[in-house]
DNA sequence: AACCCTATTTCAAACGTTTGAAATAATGGC
DNA sequence: GCCATTATTTCAAACGTTTGAAATAGGGTT
């Protein structure tokens, strides 16, 4: 039943009475070894149900073909999907990914920087923390010449770097286009953490496209929040403050906070809820489900967001790009109308 | 800027004027080692952001501190929670973590066993694929002594195994036992894939459940449906079909599938709808947002599914337990009441 | 100053591959 | 049958670690 000498080259070489190199040649198919050689090789190497050991090869070829991804949590379905487009590439190209949560925690996401780094990853991904300012966990690895591109959260303020980063500037101009071309004029905005970069493009893109639309702008239809319910609460709260002029439109930096938001509004009575029209970014599936839905989402395309990723990955690991060469890749959302 | 020798012990030994083995000691630590050596060593190993390469230590080692994970996806919350399980006790025993994704496909499952095989895993974690039939690429890593647990999805028809399963049993007949103390005597249950073992622990749980509570069974009650809305639809079609003899209950497998159920029934007007009270499997977060949500979710404790899965396997990797001595654990579920 | 401890360092082999160079075997020309 | 090719196989080093055994250095004792 079970296997206890390791079946190896040297292994293998025994039983057939040749040496490790002709073994290793066979089963790479070198042109230089005979073809009854390779497939006695072959067979017996099937037969024991041979498999190379990757850290060996790893050790000789100084690759590991493992990317490195990091990035806050697998609860976001942006993150998950992302992930089914960097699995795709990766997998067309013979490399493996190793996925690691820093559960938008700097100190986990050194440690998982650490661990990458000791596995000798190829290249990284990833979508930083909330908390992290400091790049050195990360400069690490191009100072060992492995590539970073940094996607989807955006460390511009003090880094030049390869990143890939969702057009949340059109998706969300696009989205307040929507509503005033429905005839909107008061149409609020419900940002996202104020220091990241989760916000300042949107909020551009909701500017301009007022502007561009001839649509006054009013601060008090703009507030802010974060993933805690209250403090949405209070932000809608603020935005619905004067009776006597109440957005009838609004455009939110992320849909379950858009989802909370909607639910208050319903259960606080508000005069014309039925007509209050929104959108937010996401384009959950659970929306389906909902009563009140949203008119539209913006789809961010994470799949999308996720290939480009790797792929400006791989032309950085293959020498197609320098590394000093920074690269910046937009990919565009999409308005995606319900019902 | 960038470094171009990779920084090794061979030459922090040379830099050192010392030998690579009292490099290599001194960073671990031996007590043979003089103490200012050690000082030196570590410092200079500081200095010059010495990363010990894990291929190396594995291939010596002959174990490589990864803990493989086959799952289907990661956009079930079930799966990405249960890996917050997994991570947790894994990083806290200096393992890391390769999960990867079958899609539910055999072909995909077997690809990413063949790789978890060649990077030498020391344990593999996985819930198998719904294709999944034939067991040769998991019974291999038996066979080079690497112990594997099956999760979640039970294998149980034809294999005996290590297996860590919630107790579908137990939180179906807790969530029908609920329902029947509520009132409720016309208790309908929606099942999953036939073949699997989606269904059938928690249809024995509804049964039970009725026949504990003298409720009389129904075999008009009783329907089954996979992850297509259609076929949801069809079968809750059937359920209500008598208009004399409707359910006023309803258990699911899976709560995506009962919100499906639900938007069907309130869409077509169903005279007792707001009386419908409905329980499924999940405790899904975006039941917050629905307007008439069921009444209570059976909360599957995913993170505590995946934590005694790795659990198990430690004690299978560390000898505790003899391999061929199959466990089987079951974790509990618990109903969680909304509202 | 010869000896013996003990403390410390170094040697050398091993882990499982890959691969250019060297060795050997096979073939063909004459 | 001998030489020159060519086909095929083997040698040997290397990748970066770890670790038991062996070597060396540093003190004391007498």
């Amino acid at each position: 039943m079970m296997n206890n000498t390791p079946i190896t080259l040297k292994f293998l070489a025994e039983k057939l009475k040749m040496s490790v190199s002709t073994v290793s040649k066979a089963l790479n198919n070198y042109p230089t070894i005979n073809a009854y050689t390779k497939q006695r090789v072959q067979e017996m190497a099937r037969e024991l149900h041979f498999t190379p050991n990757k850290s060996a090869i790893n050790l000789k070829e100084k690759k590991s073909r493992i990317i490195g991804v990091v990035l806050p949590n697998l609860l976001d379905h942006f993150f998950t999907r992302s992930i089914d487009g960097i699995e795709q590439v990766a997998t067309q190209n013979g490399y493996n990914v190793i996925i690691s949560q820093s559960h938008d925690e700097l100190a986990k996401e050194i440690q998982s920087a650490n661990m990458l780094l000791r596995s000798r990853v190829d290249g990284l991904i990833v979508a930083i923390s909330k908390q992290t300012q400091d790049f050195a966990h990360l400069n690490q690895f191009e100072h060992m010449g492995i590539p970073v591109v940094y996607y989807t959260r955006n460390p511009s303020f003090n880094l030049s770097c390869h990143k890939v980063l969702g057009n949340t500037f059109q998706g969300c101009y696009e989205a307040t286009k929507f509503l005033i071309n429905r005839g909107h004029t008061k149409i609020a905005y419900l940002g996202g953490p104020k220091m990241t970069n989760f916000t300042h493009d949107r909020f551009n893109g909701y500017i301009h496209a007022l502007k561009d639309n001839d649509v006054a702008f009013s601060a008090k239809f703009v507030a802010y929040t974060d993933f805690d319910r209250e403090n949405t609460i209070a932000a809608i709260k603020n935005l619905f403050a004067d009776p006597d002029d109440m957005p009838t439109a609004l455009v939110a930096f992320k849909e379950p906070i858009l989802f909370d938001a909607i639910k208050y509004l319903k259960s606080s009575n508000h005069p014309n809820f039925d007509k209050i029209e929104s959108i937010g970014f996401g384009n959950n599936a659970f929306i389906n489900y909902l009563d009140s839905p949203p008119i539209a989402s913006i789809e961010e395309n994470p799949e999308s967001v996720g290939e480009n990723a790797i792929k400006l990955l791989f032309r950085l690991i293959n020498k197609e790009i320098d590394m000093k060469n920074h690269q910046k890749v937009m990919v565009d959302c999409k308005l995606v109308v319900h019902g």
